[in-house]
RNA sequence: GGCCUGUUGGUGAAGUGGUUCAACACACCGCCCUUUCACGGCGGCAUUCAUGGGUUCAAAUCCCAUACAGGUCACCA
């Protein structure tokens, strides 16, 4: 029997060989130095921050080089399997603005010629590519059930060998080719492994882009390359598939690096050149002074809907990925505060080999600042959007009162160095509430008042205000001397400085009685500037405000 | 257990043999500005780069060991 008569045994049914798939699918012609690279998930489920975080760099790379980004799912497993789990991660990530040039679109459609992007529609292709190694000799069907495995494990465990299928340990590597199809005829499930070529006691060289140069000893495990579903295992279908999509840059996450060697060995056995490898090492995050790597499972933080509900702009969240990708990000955009992320220009070297504390404190200050940089109606729009969806109270009420709320989120924004009230969309009510009548119900103890505290002496004040100095119409400046007014013909000091000069003279000053009228209208002692407060409410809601009639 | 990687302040980090070697940012604290807050300004916050050895005239930077942390050892990706 031939090898070519055993591999068609082994694999029937195969309608194409490997010179086919190779010419189907050219070398790309793009400029030196363009990184085609891919996003590559299993569809299990959302998107969450790590991959995110990979995504995101996958696509910076691509994008910077005038190279081809393209989505890959990888669904060879079909237990794992998620309904509409392709749906998901497209729109996941285009919330983002992670958009693909190549690849899967959504549950039915592709985009691109080196498809099918679904590797459970590739089959074929990577069983003409394993028949290939069968007829070298570097192929080889196993016997083994799930319960002999099991045994040869325990038994290296046992005498402290290493674990795997190797060496002696591969008794399906000895079957002659007569034994094994016997063994078929007579109805015995296999599977196909790699008869590796590897030597354990020798190193190869993994040049990573971004942990370096790593040493590892050669992969001699006779890895399982075809399922006995007839798929490929990871390691046979990112070799067929990277290498016939034309990947150059294959950026993943650095649970893959031990496995390098096998992926290292399989692009030799065939020959081909294998891509440039750029493990990112984890998410992180501190629990009980230890580390551990953020998880999907157990950290709410990890999905990314988290954040919409909490309505952090995604903008803020890319800043913050860009930022501990490379940590130079920051500073580059202090230099250039006009710049977008796609200016930037990005370095695997800048990446650090060890994982960082995903750090939700820093996320927030970005997303403060973020925030702080849109246009009044911007944060109106946005925060509709947002509370429409978790508060429906609130958007109510904003959308009654449309342009007066777009007044209270253009207090003091417009200038070079805006307030930073809001530190993201589900914040904004907390801040503002008062600003509502229909969120308005104070009670007595609310009121934060500092200094002056007597109800006779706050009264008095008020009412005074109102009637002596108050006007609709006056510009800050006016409105900030009749607050002097006000302040001198109590007895407070019209300059804080006055007072701290001559404390004895005054009861207190100007910043006293201002807390008065701030506090009686919206019983907080920190709101923003009074004046513009005083503006958006009116006469009419002040003199209510202060228990005043009208 | 084998193999691989990492370890600079509360956090993210810059810095890879010597001309500020501990930048910058977040957080925190203090002061100033100021009608409150916010903004802004100024200042504080690692005499030391996990620990112990070594190489060198000179090390956070090179070497070795130890400790700790992470990853991986599936017919899962």
């Amino acid at each position: 029997m031939t090898n070519k008569e055993y591999a068609d045994f082994l694999l029937p049914n195969v309608e194409h060989d490997m010179d086919y798939y190779e010419k189907k699918y050219p070398y790309r012609d793009l400029k030196e130095g363009a990184i085609v690279t891919r996003y590559a998930p299993s569809p299990t489920g959302f998107v969450h921050m790590g991959a995110l975080y990979a995504a995101f760099i996958e696509r910076k790379m691509a994008r910077q080089t005038d190279g081809v980004f393209f989505l890959r799912i990888e669904d060879t497993d079909k237990k794992r399997e998620v309904e509409n789990g392709i749906e998901s991660i497209v729109r996941d990530l285009n919330n983002f603005g992670i958009t693909f040039d190549e690849g899967v679109v959504n549950e039915t459609e592709e985009k691109g010629i080196y498809g099918p992007y679904i590797q459970s529609k590739r089959k074929d292709i990577y069983q003409a590519f394993a028949k290939y190694l069968i007829e070298q000799d570097l192929a080889y069907p196993a016997f083994e059930t799930e319960e002999e495995l099991k045994e040869i494990r325990e038994h290296q465990e046992l005498v402290k060998d290493r674990i795997g299928y190797y060496g002696d340990f591969a008794k399906s590597r000895f079957f002659t080719k007569e034994e094994a199809v016997e063994k078929i005829k007579n109805g015995a499930p296999y599977i196909i492994r790699l008869k590796s070529p590897g030597d354990f006691n020798k190193k190869i060289v993994l040049n990573d882009a971004i942990k370096g140069k790593i040493e590892m000893p050669e992969n001699d495990m006779d890895i399982v390359i075809i399922k006995s579903d007839g798929l490929p295992t990871y390691h046979f279908a990112h070799l067929v598939d990277d290498h016939l999509m034309r990947t150059t840059h294959v950026i993943r996450g650095d649970e893959w690096v031990s496995s390098a060697p096998i992926h290292l060995q399989l692009f030799q056995v065939f020959g081909f050149k294998a891509p440039k490898y750029a493990h990112i090492s984890p998410l992180m995050k501190e629990e009980n002074g230890a580390r551990r790597k953020l998880s999907k499972r157990k950290d709410p933080e990890m999905a990314v809907s988290y954040y919409h509900e909490k309505g952090i702009p995604n903008e803020a969240i890319l800043l913050y990925l860009a930022t501990v990708a490379n940590s130079n990000f920051e500073g580059w955009l202090d230099a250039n505060p006009t710049g977008k992320i796609d200016d930037f220009k990005m370095d695997f070297k800048k990446i650090s080999p060890s994982g960082s504390l995903f750090d939700l404190e820093k996320i927030l200050n970005l997303s403060k600042n973020f925030i702080s940089r849109l246009k009044a109606e911007e944060v109106y729009e946005r925060g509709l959007a947002w509370a429409e969806e978790y508060d429906s109270e609130f958007a109510d009420l904003l959308k009654k009162y449309k342009e007066y709320s777009i007044g209270i989120f253009d207090i003091e924004r417009n200038k070079k160095k805006p307030r930073k009230d809001y530190t993201c969309f589900s914040d904004l009510k907390n801040q503002i509430w008062y600003m509502y009548d229909e969120l308005y119900h104070p009670n007595k103890e609310d009121f934060e008042y500092q200094n002056i505290k007597d109800p006779k002496e706050i009264e008095t004040i008020l009412s005074t205000y109102m009637e002596k100095y108050y006007s609709e119409e006056e510009d800050e400046q006016t409105w900030f001397g009749h607050m002097k007014d006000l302040a001198a013909e109590f007895g407070y000091a019209r300059e804080v400085k006055e007072y701290k000069n001559n404390p004895d003279q005054y009861k207190g000053h100007i910043g006293d009685i201002s807390m008065v009228l701030r506090v009686a209208l919206t019983t907080k002692s920190m709101t923003p500037n009074l004046y513009d407060i005083m503006k958006l409410f009116g006469r009419d809601r002040m003199m209510e405000r202060y228990g005043l009639k009208k």
